[in-house]
DNA sequence: AGTATTGTAGTCAAATTAACTATAAGATAT
DNA sequence: ATATCTTATAGTTAATTTGACTACAATACT
């Protein structure tokens, strides 16, 4: 099966061989005042014209699985460096009306700061929405989603994932919120500060934000070399 | 592509269509003697013939790929109760050297007392290798491999599936053993037997080990029912 | 009867957690 | 400029959990 692409160099359309009866979803997640928030598209024809759904995509017969990912995430977003991470595939074999189309997986975790919509489509063809209104998409795509939500629940407790959403420099309320958003739970204030800065994974950026209407908090940035250091016996971020 | 297979009710050979390019391959874990082991599969024919690999088949075009897995564990195994979980695709390119062909992984683990080699394949075809001694594999089946021990250890401190590798009846030191070598840990035993007891997740059958030559232990088993009543926030089971 | 081996109970100090109170630092309103 | 509001940060305390132990019990083997 061959399919056009724009090639990334010099920007023509292509024709490229790709694989046959499998493809690549992605939920894409991003974290914006306080809500965990995922970018869904349009589709703008065929079957599921109208309707809204994952990202997806083809992978090249040459390609791997990881870089067809990473490819479509970049021709969506323009961002080439973010966390992904594959799901799973998925196979039922009536979750492709059309026929036989195995899909596989991914999540990715963007800092929306970095994200430009219009690097890849125009508004009415991408919408974030937030995790508690997503509506009825098509296939099996709300199933990828649960799916996706809940292996970011378990991964956020045992990786430091969690600080590819939110931006460079935040506050330690920023990041408690993020933790309360993705585990749905309350957290206390002191206790939280005290665990996470016993981490030692926070760098203390002797800064503090500007033009909040209240007294500023120190800016934190999260350090991966830190985070290497100590990663040996893996972390535990249960809350 | 159409394969030959073995329908389970009638016995005889039967030709079905199957995906193309697309496989799937299982990591099959057991526990004897305080050993985590793995069962690989001798290839009896092709450009792999004399070497081993996981075993691995085809997923039939009607098929879920999940029910491809079990259908092929059952083949092998003779077991069709048993845990078996999706890890994710493997697709490099360069994967399988005949073609591109990207393989689903899965794990399994089972009770060792259920299985019966002869289920499925002759003692030179089939054989449990302990983990620390695993040879070279075919393909990227030691990545595969490697992958679903990551996995499991991760996994095994989350979730209470350890339980499937034992039998039914067994005393705490077999699951603190079972701990020890999933983990790579030494624990202490009074502490580990605090612990878990502690959880609740056991039931004392009254009973007691038989012919051992030393004080005999209290024998357990692992009640899903009351697992999944206290299931809802995920358990703890570092160590 | 004595010894070896494993099971089970209990102790205790140290570390961690959870639920708080208290105070500090700005920003905004009066 | 003073009071008041909001959020940041520090500290307290009791309860719980942990880790490293000791002690003793039960059983089989010699």
């Amino acid at each position: 099966m061959v399919k056009k692409f724009i090639d990334e160099e010099s920007g023509k359309i292509v024709e490229e061989k790709v694989m046959n009866a499998i493809t690549i979803d992605c939920a894409i997640f991003g974290f914006e005042q306080g809500k965990l928030e995922v970018l869904l598209i349009q589709h703008a024809e065929g079957i599921s014209k109208g309707k809204w759904g994952l990202p997806g995509g083809w992978i090249k017969e040459d390609e791997s699985i990881d870089n067809a990912a990473h490819r479509l995430l970049r021709e969506l977003t323009g961002i080439s460096d973010l966390y992904l991470e594959q799901l799973k595939a998925f196979g039922d074999p009536k979750r492709f009306p059309l026929g036989r189309v195995i899909t596989i997986g991914y999540y990715a975790l963007i800092k929306k700061e970095d994200y430009d919509v219009r690097a890849g489509f125009t508004a009415s063809d991408a919408k974030w929405y937030k995790i508690d209104e997503i509506p009825n998409l098509i296939y099996d795509h709300n199933e990828i989603l649960t799916y996706s939500l809940h292996h970011l629940r378990n991964r956020v407790r045992n990786a430091p994932i969690g600080f590819n959403l939110l931006p460079e420099k935040f506050t330690l309320l920023h990041l408690m919120q993020l933790y309360q958003e993705i585990l749905g739970v309350e957290l206390d204030k002191p206790n939280f500060r005290r665990k996470i800065l016993k981490m030692k994974l926070l760098v203390d950026l002797k800064e503090k934000q500007q033009d909040v209407s209240h007294r500023a908090a120190k800016l934190y940035k999260f350090d991966p070399e830190i985070y290497n250091k100590l990663t040996e016996k893996g972390f535990n971020f249960e809350m």
